[in-house]
DNA sequence: TTGAACATACCGACTGGTTGGTATGTTCGC
DNA sequence: GCGAACATACCAACCAGTCGGTATGTTCAA
């Protein structure tokens, strides 16, 4: 995908120590959930081989058995985690506002305005979970690979009918196909994360998205609108 | 970086077996330039986490002993690794053909059409090791981060004389650094590898690079030229 | 020219801590 | 009292890194 996360709604993992006694581990919402909300946090930090089952049960305040009770294989919970990344934001963006405006390209520019809005935080909060495993696994787990790689594409899709309506409406005669801006979109948002860990700041992700703004701009002849 | 590889120049590292009589190993390449080579080539194919010590003194014919004799520990030659990367590909790229042109306009499409022509072979031929690197230590070890990103913007470096000439020649009167064009320009490779490593092939890579000449080419009102 | 002193490059058995995974309970809602 | 949801104890494989040793020079004083 290139879902990235607002700091709020996916860092919601709690570090709870086990142990702790004010609220019983088994009280919280469940530990399967807790495991997922930790492999994302986790994983995104350090990266899939680095994140250990110890520390994933560590921060999720759960053991070993509930791990192992809930995925057959830690590779297993890397496959759900990728499902469990798609549907938080999933929703995020569903409900976020950038749908509202009637002209489709609007939509689009205010999409790219959300993604920029989303730059905030730590490294870790905004970048990708599913971008992340994929450069890690692709050639070692195919499984988790098409997993995290139908992260990408299914968000990338949910731009598509935006892109398409907005060639019809003002695209030049030799444009490029709505999916392929959708998933270009992505890869300019991919790479931009990729200079933004390197760098340790959101800066680079932020100018290779106004270039993307810009780009957008002039293929469709609008020049102004964007406030980014 | 951002720097691919050509499947011949960059995948040197040779698979020769420990006992294998017909060169002593002590007389190929010394262990140290045959480590590097290893590092580049497990690296970017299973990550830095997963590939381990044993495994890359395997895939160079070396011993433990030999590798702790020439590196203080993994990360040590993880950082080494950036250095032989950055020598490797700034080697490629320097003697590259893309220079020859007079214009500075013409130089940069050609240095696209370059990148376009490196996209060839697997994927963990032409993918960037300073950006999966980057990706995978950035939280947790900055040294090797710092030197993977150093590839990435020396590289981009080389690129930014150009891009000034051609802004100065034919840029917009409000158009974007000379500096970030570059930057930009390595972000979309990124990128483009990310969705390469996920669909298991060089088209995503390809779309996206197409995507960026065309966004040049309207940034310098540059209709022609272009063969991709 | 020789040979002691030192340096470099490499070898591979070993270690102690870690890792993913298992085996065997316990707890509790139904 | 039964099965899902956990917990605890444990294990074999694996891992980065160590260490004593060898082979092959190089240096330089006698």
């Amino acid at each position: 995908m290139s879902k990235s996360a607002s700091p709020s709604p996916l860092s919601s993992a709690s570090g709870q120590a086990p142990g702790c006694p004010s609220v019983p581990a088994s009280r919280r919402p469940n530990a399967r959930e807790r495991l997922l909300d930790a492999a994302l946090k986790l994983i995104r930090e350090t990266g899939y081989a680095a994140t250990t089952v110890d520390a994933l049960c560590a921060e999720a305040g759960a053991t070993k058995g509930a791990f192992f009770h809930h995925f057959a294989s830690k590779d297993d919970l890397a496959v759900a985690a990728a499902a469990h990344w798609s549907e938080t934001t999933g929703a995020l963006f569903e409900t976020a506002p950038y749908h509202d405006p009637d002209d489709a390209l609007d939509r689009i520019f205010a999409y790219l305005d959300f993604r920029d809005a989303l730059l905030a935080g730590t490294v870790p909060e905004f970048t990708c979970f599913a971008g992340t495993m994929i450069q890690e696994v692709h050639e070692s787990a195919p499984a988790i690979r098409d997993a995290a790689y139908a992260c990408v594409t299914g968000h990338a899709h949910t731009l598509e009918a935006d892109f398409a309506e907005a060639l019809a409406l003002c695209g030049p005669p030799d444009a490029p196909s709505a999916q392929s801006l959708a998933l270009h979109t992505q890869a300019v948002l991919q790479g931009g994360f990729i200079l933004a860990k390197g760098a340790g700041h959101a800066g680079p992700a932020r100018e290779s998205l106004a270039h993307l703004r810009r780009y957008l701009e002039q293929l469709f002849d609008r020049k102004e609108t964007g406030h980014a």
